[in-house]
This record gives structure tokens, sequence and C-alpha cells, in this order.
DNA sequence: ATTAACCTGTGACCCGGATCACGATAGTTG
DNA sequence: CAACTATCGTGATCCGGGTCACAGGTTAAT
């Protein structure tokens, strides 16, 4: 693989973390999440005719070449906010948080990615500032490509041109559900609805039971949902009430389903 | 010029607008907006290094075949959110509303589109449905472009993509800026007042005085900034009162610039 | 001119949820 | 173990702005 990219760990880490100092590769493999380094995971061994993978093998050759992988520590920060964009991140194991946020500290949460991601991605190819901030919130291994070099590969192979423009079609297209969430929505009750069941539909584990991991803290989903955090302490409460859901720890269980999706309709 | 497309103006007009009947060519060029039908505007006489402007001659050509144009009156549905993507619509004359709305009848305004945009172009590209509607609001041209027609010539003519992925960039990045203004404000008039700024600073007239019109109605504006007719009433007359601006008609004038922004900043 | 349809302006009311201020539990770290 | 820090849980308070109701004003259509 190449190696021509050093790991863009920039100065930032330090910047606007006080936790989450940097700890190298070799305590970070032992980590609890059980990381394992992957050579080079561009061309996606995660979700499937994914984004890289059928391109003519001139092109993967070529992609190699350009990308450089590194790994980060739970609250590494891959970008800034404002920050003039560097390249694209091509996350391969791990959870990266994108969050912009406001003068007076106000946060909010746009998503958080998943392997097989591209971060950073509208701010290389349009040449602005990266939009958002991407804090890693768990131990994790990405690929870099530099902006001159994607743009370059870019220019030179045609049809990686066109999955890139699919790939911003879809983030496109997420981003807008989210702000019409946000804003076409009456309550924060609604939206703290939507939000659980959207979890749920993208982390749902075995069959039967809807049941998932919430890793978040109040605090996040009141970020993400834009809302305070004891609103989102008191929602909580009213749905185990009410029966909707339950919560063991960070696993919450979904008991009535179509109660969530009628408090969604507003209603 | 290529008019291998039936101009793509479908029967969803008369679903969603009562009024707004269809008026032809004829009628239309005669209308007070003294609109000009222009034979191609794919190779851009709006936007100066726009879009497709400085393809080489074949690509240019093949665009010129695919491309069919069509006028539209004011009321007209270019297409609506969650229908299937017919292809793109770039906009030569006149204006386009974009919104969102839901299930209740509230409705979101994303933007108003302008000559030189491309409109309906992260669905056509994903192959998603149109995620917003595309309501013309003023006697419009539009050149369309189908999608299989679109896609393939973009499997073609590899530049041409990556123009295209530019354009999603800078689309996603002012959807995102948008999103960032609703999401992240506390008060109606920190919305509001930055509405006016951005208004203006796309809108600027003649140099010194910060003037310009605003077609928009109350309500309209009520639905970009994600607030009621009604606050929006106050909050002009607020506005007037403390001299941050005046209005004549439709014509505003921003007399206090810096009152404005530091509304913005939330203080 | 008359009606109708739409837009602006205001007052009254009231509720959701932000904010403040705690206390109660964890986990973590020296 | 003690001191700290992050998180959760709740009550009290308060206000922004949504909603309702209605009164001019304006424009368009007949």
């Amino acid at each position: 693989m190449g190696n021509k990219q050093i790991p863009p760990m920039d100065r930032f880490h330090f910047v606007t973390r006080g936790k989450g100092r940097i700890m190298r590769q070799s305590k970070l493999m032992r980590s609890p999440y059980g990381l394992q380094i992957i050579e080079n995971c561009v061309t996606c061994p995660h979700k499937e005719d994914r984004l890289f993978c059928n391109l003519p093998p001139a092109a993967l050759q070529r992609l190699s070449e350009i990308t450089g992988s590194a790994t980060y520590p739970k609250g590494a920060t891959l970008f800034v906010e404002g920050q003039p964009s560097r390249g694209v991140f091509i996350l391969c194991a791990g959870h990266v948080k994108l969050s912009t946020s406001s003068a007076d500290g106000k946060t909010l949460i746009l998503r958080i990615s998943e392997p097989g991601d591209l971060l950073g991605l509208p701010a290389t190819i349009s040449g602005r500032p990266y939009e958002v901030t991407a804090d890693v919130i768990e131990p994790t291994q990405a690929n870099f490509i530099s902006r001159t070099d994607f743009l370059n590969f870019l220019r030179d192979h045609g049809e990686a041109a066109l999955r890139v423009a699919q790939e911003l079609s879809e983030t496109y297209q997420s981003a807008f559900a989210e702000m019409r969430a946000i804003g076409l929505s009456h309550s924060a009750g609604e939206k703290l609805a939507r939000f659980i069941l959207d979890w749920s539909a993208h982390h749902k584990s075995e069959g039967g039971i809807v049941r998932f991991n919430l890793t978040l803290t109040h605090e996040e989903i009141a970020q993400m949902i834009g809302a305070s955090r004891e609103t989102v302490t008191r929602l909580f409460a009213d749905f185990k009430r009410k029966k909707l859901l339950s919560v063991n720890g960070s696993s919450v269980t979904v008991n009535d389903q179509p109660g969530l999706e009628r408090l969604v309709q507003g209603e």
C-alpha cells in the first residue's frame, strides 16, 4: 500500500480537546475495542457495492498509491470546521462524530459516521473549508487521500468521479432529511421519537425484538435533535412511563414501535 | 439545439396548484417580466466559469443533443417531493422555489433558485426520488436533461462528472449552512436578521446604500426561517422601530447593517 | 364598482421547553 | 480511599413564540 501521505494528525487535536491526549498505535491496538489494523480498506471490506469497489484495476492501483492509512484514539480530531480542506478520510473502523457549533458554544451533531463513509468529501471537492468538525469517539482507523491527489485521480478516472457524485448526492439527501426533521417538527418528543426510530433502524441487532445499543449521552442526543439535555432526560422518562421503550444501561429496547411512529406523525 | 426531450410539464401542475393554470409561450413571452426565450442556455450565459462552460467541443455538442428547452408560467411545478426523479433542470431565466413540507401542511422553503442553478441534481444522480418540490414563482425558462441521458453523458465525459461533483458539494454546503442557521440559533429575530443579511448580500443593487427587492410574502419568509407568519410581521415592525431597516413596498433598505449583524451573533 | 382572495398588522392567551439550581450516582485518577 | 469529573434525574421558574381571532389594506377578477 502507499505510504506517501503523512498520517494527517495535526495540531488541532490539542486545541479542541483537553483530554484525549494522543496515544500512539501500540497502545491503541490493545484497546478494549479490539481494533485491528487493516492494511488498506479503500476497496471496501465493509459496505458492499460501495464507492470504489468495482473500478478498473488501473484505477485501484493508482488509488492505493495515493492512500495513506492511520489510526486515531478516542478524542482525536480529524478536522475542524472552518479549517481549509486537506483531503478526504475513508473510515475503515470506528465511529466519528460530525458536528458544527456556534460562537456561543451551542453544538449541533450532524451524524455519527460509520465504517465505509467518506469524511470531508464536500469540502475537498469544492475547495472550501470543512463545514463540520470530525471527532473520533471510538478508536478508529481511517485512510487519507490528500486533496490534490484526490482531484487528480478523479480527473483521470471519470467513473470514480461519477461514484463520488453519487456519494455526494446521498450525503446531501441524508443531511436534507435531517434538516427536514428538525425544521418541520413541532415538539421535542416528535424529534426524539424520530431519532430513536432512525437509530434503531440503522443499528438493529438480532431478529424479533428491536433492541440496540445507544452509546451516546443525553447531552449528545440533545445536540442531535436540537433540544436541551434536560428535555431529553425528561422525554426518556416519559417514553419509559408510556411503555414505549425500556433502557438497561446502554441497551435500549423498543417496546412499542407503532406508538413511537404515531408520535413522529405529530399526534 | 436538441428537441429530443418532451418538455417535462407533467400532470403535477394541476394537482398541486389550483391557480396558475397553464399559459402557453406566446402569452408568456409578453409577460411583464420581459422574459425572452433563449435557444440553449446550457453553455451558461449567466454565471461565469459555471458548470458546463469550458468542456471540450465534443462534450458540448453531445450536451446540446440531449437537452430540451421549455418555458413555465408562474405557479407551475417542475417536480414534486417524493416523485421518482426524471432528470435535471437547468434554470435559464426566472426564479424557482424549492420547498419541502410535512404531512400536516407545514412547509419549509429551502432556497429560491436563480438562473444558472441545476435543479433536481442530487435526486437525478442518486436515483432516489426528488427530495424537494420545485415551484415556479415567476415565468421561467429551463432546460431539461433526462436522467438516463444525463448519466450516460457523465459516464462518457469524466470532466463533466467532476464538475457535477463540485456543484453537488456546493449545494450541500449551502444547504448545510441553512441547517446550521436554523438549528443553532436561539431566537426568531436572530434567524430573520441572518436571512435579511444573506438576502441583501445576494441581491445587492447599486453601490453605497444596501437596498434590495424582497418579493416574498411574510408567510414565505416565515417558512424560510422556520417561524410563524405573525412572528415575521412583528419582527419586521421591531426592526423598523429600531431603525435597523426600512420598507417601501417590496423594496427593503438596510439602515444599520452592524446592528443586524449584532443580532445574528445572538446578542 | 363589488366581490373575493390574499396579504399585513395587532392584541390576547398559553404552553413547551430552555434555563437555573440542585442532588444523586457512577466511573476515574492520583 | 478521597477527590474529581461526567452523567443522569427532577423541581421551579419564566419567557419566546405559536396559535387564534379579527381588523384594515391591496390586488385581481367579474
